[in-house]
DNA sequence: GGTTTCATGATACGACCGTATCAGAAAAGT
DNA sequence: ACTTTTCTGATACGGTCGTATCATGAAACC
């Protein structure tokens, strides 16, 4: 037997070297031969791994998922405890927002993704259960910042919630359109989670 | 001299077919001989009323976008005379909204536009100066209502406007995904503006 | 009414695409 | 030591891409 490498490693390297792609280029320049280069590897280790383009691509997307939600939960654990529900609201919607290098390089890649998952939604089919969770996520930490007065208590924890991220998504879209910077989006989304919470002394005294 | 023909409805005439190629399975099936085929025409017109595919997907982006924004100018000048402030709101944001057939399409030609743009901002460097349009437009409307009394005077017209713009973008990127459909959306939107408007004779009567 | 000019068609070229094939190196098990 | 299995490399194939070339139709102008 040859010397065993681990798999998942190799795979993470090769998606990693296409999601790097998709990033800085878009999916039309992340060919097989591309990626390839860019993992410094030859086409056919590409290929041994991920038997076609589609997996290839269905894989990448996933590590990406993966990444984007490691990163919410990173955000969330580095909060104090316990944290106060706006923190986690806030902390999780700046995470998805493109604030800093690590937010952008998300959002630009899943952005690369977005218009392949629309023309070709059987690549996806089993995937995405996250936003619907994040969407839970934040309506739970709504309904508990009711409970503890510090959210005005007629709101529609739901409907907010939603809003909230959908608010958040159409930001960080203009933030990498161009059409506002990083600062401009947070100013907006700060805005609104103002108006959702009461203020109290921990938060940005006027 | 040959028979003249009007060059723009020939533009026009390809450019639309390209549009309904990329909202249906994607730009990455637009080529030169797709397009060709889907107007009908040889290969050799389409190089000839655009002299380069890039010159093509730019043209017909800006037919797009125009069609777009007489889709907006449309709905507005179909309300009442004179509309309410809410409802030019109303109506503007539900335009964009991908809640009936044209909305659908327009968007869905947008959205598979959106990451050819993010990978070659050169191509529109000349422009998109509609959503800060859109942006004021909105702003203005929330400050008559403000002072017809009709919207809650605390607000900041700017960053409210900004914020309804952002949320209804989120909202229809969630719709196209099929992640909610144009009626859950719909609620989310009316639930938003509800909160800001203050609730008059003409609206929605508990 | 010939000629110029605009408009259109058929076809070819080189590049790159995803994938398949052929072959070989390298380490574990016997 | 030798086989067997896992891994890696070079290269070829058919197809599609954007673009260029060559050729021709048909109408307006002198």
């Amino acid at each position: 037997m040859p010397k065993r490498v681990d798999h998942d490693q190799r795979r993470r390297h090769i998606a990693g070297a296409l999601l790097r792609i998709a990033e800085q280029r878009g999916l039309q320049h992340a060919s097989m031969r591309e990626v390839a280069a860019a993992a410094e590897v030859s086409v056919r280790l590409v290929q041994y791994y991920f038997h076609t383009k589609d997996e290839l691509l269905l894989a990448s997307l996933g590590y990406l998922a993966e990444e984007l939600g490691a990163r919410v939960a990173r955000r969330i654990a580095a909060l104090g405890s316990p944290p106060t529900p706006r923190d986690v609201v806030s902390g999780t919607l700046t995470a998805i927002l493109p604030t800093d290098p690590e937010s952008v390089r998300l959002t630009r890649t899943y952005a690369a993704f977005y218009s392949l998952v629309l023309a070709e939604p059987d690549l996806t089919r089993h995937g995405a259960p996250h936003p619907d969770l994040l969407e839970r996520l934040l309506a739970h930490q709504l309904r508990a910042a009711q409970q503890a007065g510090a959210a005005h208590a007629e709101l529609d924890p739901g409907l907010t919630a939603a809003g909230l991220l959908a608010l958040t998504n159409g930001l960080g879209s203009s933030v990498l359109g161009g059409q506002r910077d990083a600062e401009a989006a947070l100013r907006i989304l700060t805005y609104h989670l103002d108006r959702l919470f009461v203020p109290s002394a921990g938060h940005t005294p006027p």
